[in-house]
DNA sequence: CGTGATTTTGACGACACTCAAATAAAGTGG
DNA sequence: CCACTTTATTTGAGTGTCGTCAAAATCACG
């Protein structure tokens, strides 16, 4: 099943990724020191994921652990009714897999962009964990981010109008990933589906408060996917946030 | 401000708590090996805080980590609007506090009933994660599981009506913390306004709601905090879940 | 028993959902 | 490169669930 959609790199390409990844400290093991770097660079393997498909899907067991190097990925549950609820989006750095104590996985996890990723089995990357406190550690702390960012995502959900949480997810999209500052020119990799599966919506209201933001001047969109945040003030103030969300490695589980 | 609301136990007291939580098997110095426990209980002191009595604040300074023995808490986020988010309920065995990155506290803790804790300094605690790789290790999982966790009530909020969030969370009132056969009786500790705040909703909304599932004849309500769970079947089948959730330590920062 | 807080019930309105159609974008084959 | 099909997005009209405002009933507490 892994492998209809998940073509493994060559060497060559695989050292290339590899060092790219390592000189813009994207991933993990470049927060590591003493020989952890060299062991998980020793156990892993570098893959590319087309766009649109499955690494893992919900209820099914989850062997490996991936570390996302470029590209955008949805984590979300299928609901027994036919709806989905997209719990999270996922970009370089962050970690997807089988960091849990169950087998399954609770969520699927579905490519939007071509992902390349870098792959860990999972029963060595559980030793590894074992045997560098230092590693278990900063997983830890990682998880408990995560924790933090579930929580807003819940106030999102439990207490916010459709242009509050639209205004949310915009400025969220424009500050993470972005190290550099492509300042307020915001591109959108998924669908008005996945924006509104994320936040709770329908596709229609979704689309309606993108044009009643366009229409009052607070935003710009030239194509569906690409926005211009015209002014930021307006939307910090919707959202309800007072200043952009730390930094962090996201989990997907 | 901590002395306030919170206060410490005599050393009999506590040893005898301490013993009794032992017994039961309530917290995470049960569940560690060689020296962890020992040492854990060498940092340990006991508190107890009268009811409705802020055990830590959102923004401000986290520096003791809490293993609630006894009674309930409740997790929440005010915002700027004057509403308020409740993240999560936490009774007996969860943890409470400074597991984290940053130094503030995300959320404010609050206690719902009389609740009776095991204190631990921050940067001792901090210090037994780093010697004992297995108590880390113990918190991860118990982090990844808050997480799912959190997901689950993230679809609550973004993909339930009414009735189901409320037949949801009387399921999972039955099912949490309660070791054994209270079969179908629920004592709710918290408000209508604490439920509202949970599940996204007002309390006028849960309140109907109640009234709705009373005269359906799916619960019965001798008092507004005891709940008589008549049909199981049917609030499973509102609820959207299969069976009952997993037993976990839940996490509050 | 009386006072204040909590919970319940009622009437009404608004925000977002549903259903439906039009428009725009993306993919396909000649 | 261009017609054609398919998919995605936008826009519109009407409905429903839940929120708001208000008052009654019940409960907790001194």
């Amino acid at each position: 099943m892994l492998a209809r959609t998940f073509a493994r790199c060559t060497p060559e390409e695989a050292r290339e990724r590899c060092q790219q990844c390592v000189d813009r400290h994207i991933a993990l093991c470049t927060q590591l020191k003493d020989t952890a770097p060299a062991e998980l660079r020793s156990i892993a393997t570098m893959g590319v994921f087309q766009p649109h498909s499955t690494i893992f899907e919900q209820e099914y067991e989850l062997d490996h652990v991936f570390v996302i190097i470029d590209g955008m990925v949805k984590l979300f549950r299928d609901l027994a009714d036919g709806t989905r609820q997209i719990t999270g989006f996922l970009g370089p750095g962050d970690i997807l897999g089988g960091i849990k104590r169950s087998q399954g996985a609770h969520c699927t996890a579905e490519s939007i962009t071509e992902v390349s990723v870098c792959v860990f089995p999972r029963k060595d990357f559980e030793h590894l964990m074992q045997t560098h406190p230092s590693l278990c550690f900063m997983l830890l702390f990682a998880a408990t981010d995560e924790i933090e960012a579930q929580n807003d995502h819940l106030i999102l959900l439990g207490r916010k109008r459709a242009s509050e949480r639209l205004a949310t997810f915009l400025l969220m999209m424009n500050h993470r990933w972005e190290h550099h500052q492509t300042d307020g020119v915001v591109h959108l990799p998924m669908s008005r589906s996945d924006i509104a599966d994320y936040l709770g919506l329908t596709i229609e209201t979704v689309s309606r408060v993108f044009a009643r933001f366009r229409d009052e001047g607070l935003i710009h969109l030239p194509e569906p996917h690409v926005v211009h945040l015209e002014n930021l003030a307006a939307l910090y103030d919707l959202s309800g946030m007072e200043d952009a969300p730390m930094s962090r490695t996201a989990i997907g589980l």
